[in-house]
DNA sequence: TGTACATCAGTGAACGCGCGTTCACTGATGTAC
DNA sequence: TGTACATCAGTGAACGCGCGTTCACTGATGTAC
């Protein structure tokens, strides 16, 4: 049965967005064709018939996470300050789902498809406009922002990464890129 | 055939040592038992005859690579200074082979059994060490090495997610991290 | 030292399963008259 | 406005394929006598 043009946008973007959450939860190769469509309310066929394969509905999954996470961090408002506590806070840590899909796609991006790149870049390039508008002005304040956006990935990643095998070193490593940042921003 | 017990050890290493480098490069679902069978010059049939699941062999192909590659650095003993500069050097961000495990593994380890979280947790206790003794002595030194470590990680990890959709910001990256960290060391 | 035999690392066929993708078909939508 | 028909989003069976794991079997090794 045809659908109405209205309802397959939405259909679309349902898709998107379930790949989205799936894809941030479980990795691209966690996931198939099949659960996110079933996850969207369709059969993986009306999947193929917006997106040409997995790979190319990766890349616009990627860009609706990277953006979205985005807005909703513009719309806070937040100073930098808080802004490094909270990207920093172990309930964001222990959270695949609701922290930053920049932490969650880090090691996968660079064996996915341009387009999966270019969507992560454009979630990365905003993070630190966003960033480095809050910084005192100066020559360096590009770099800085560039350094800090990169060390918080960073520590947010190792932090999941070391955390089944050693808890308290887990939180050790966000407090101490939380110490690191913080003492430039005072 | 039975095999003598010094050729099955070999056959062991073989199989841990292919493992390793396949992951490296290519994630662990990305590689099949097959694929490390054979780069092992074996059959699927004798990795189960070493190891109890994939997973289990995960683990020990995690730790092999975190120690070795921690290995080869303290053979060579450079000062603090120059491992960041090489660390973050665009070769070994191009190479996941030649580049640091943690970085290549940092947001797979997250999803995989404990076993292997507790092999990059070693490596990265190993790497904390290392830098933690090349520090100027103080009460924040071990939190500064901790620190300096994911934001190396974060680094590499960020500079090969933005790099095939933008090459000029994965090298401004590299160099944003290094002038943030190698600030702290004069 | 020589012989008989148990061990067990390694082989390769087979297991069920889920993968990404294709395709003939359906039927409401949207258009042309 | 009413009718005829082309469009095309969505369905669901089927494709070939590779996955992780199991298992009956092989035959050289290593041991017991």
């Amino acid at each position: 049965m045809k659908i109405s043009k209205e309802k397959a946008g939405q259909n679309r973007q349902s898709l998107v967005e379930a790949a989205a959450r799936l894809f941030k939860e479980k990795g691209f190769d966690g996931v198939g064709v099949a659960e996110i469509s079933k996850e969207a309310g369709l059969t993986h066929g009306a999947l193929y018939a917006h997106f040409p394969s997995k790979d190319a509905l990766a890349g616009e999954a990627m860009a609706f996470n990277a953006v979205s996470a985005f807005d909703k961090l513009h719309a806070s408002q937040v100073p930098l300050r808080e802004l490094v506590d909270g990207y920093l806070a172990p309930a964001l840590r222990d959270s695949l789902l609701a922290g930053c899909p920049l932490a969650a796609a880090a090691s996968d991006v660079a064996r996915q498809d341009a387009g999966v790149s270019a969507g992560y870049t454009a979630g990365f390039r905003q993070m630190v406009g966003y960033m480095e508008a809050r910084l005192p002005p100066g020559p360096g304040r590009h770099a800085q922002a560039v350094a800090m956006m990169a060390a918080l990935v960073g520590a947010v990643s190792v932090s999941r990464s070391v955390q089944k095998a050693d808890p308290a070193l887990a939180d050790e490593v966000l407090e101490a890129v939380r110490a690191l940042l913080v003492q430039r921003l005072e």
